[in-house]
DNA sequence: GGATTGACGTCTG
DNA sequence: GCAGACGCCAATC
C-alpha cells in the first residue's frame, strides 16, 4: 500500500529543487503546512531507504549542513553541493540567499 | 501505552 | 545581537 503521506510530499519537493540550488526545512514545512520543520528532517532521514532524494540540497535555516552527520560520509553532503556549484565553507553554504530556493517559487 | 528523541524554528530574556 | 527555552508532530524504545 502506498504511503501517500506528507513524507511523499517532502520527497517530491526535495526532488524539485533545481540543480545548483538548495532549500530549507522551514520553507518546505511551511509550504506543506506540516507545522513543524522537524517533520521534514525526520522524513528526509527515511528518504535514504525510501528512494533517491537529494537530501543534500536541504539545509537548516542558517544554511548549515546540519544533516551531514546522517550521510554515509559527513563530507559527502558538502562534496555534492560543491559539485553542483554551491559554495560550501565550514559546513555552511556561502551566499545563502543567492542559492536559496523556495517551493513557493515553483508556483 | 508512556516517555524520549529527532536532518528545526520561533520567541523571550 | 546572542543565548537559552519551548513548541511541533511522528516514530521508536
Amino acid at each position: 500500500m502506498e504511503k501517500r503521506n506528507y513524507v511523499q510530499d517532502v520527497y517530491e519537493v526535495t526532488r524539485l529543487i533545481p540543480f545548483g540550488r538548495f532549500s530549507t526545512y522551514g520553507s518546505i514545512a511551511n509550504y506543506l503546512e506540516l507545522g513543524s520543520a522537524r517533520m521534514v528532517g525526520w522524513a528526509l532521514n527515511k528518504s535514504f531507504t525510501d528512494g533517491n532524494v537529494p537530501a543534500h540540497r536541504v539545509v537548516n535555516r542558517k544554511g548549515e549542513l546540519s544533516g551531514r552527520n546522517h550521510f554515509p560520509s559527513p563530507t559527502m553532503m558538502q562534496q555534492l553541493l560543491e559539485n553542483e556549484g554551491v559554495e560550501v565553507k565550514n559546513d555552511t553554504i556561502v551566499d545563502f540567499k543567492k542559492h536559496f530556493w523556495d517551493p513557493s517559487l515553483e508556483l
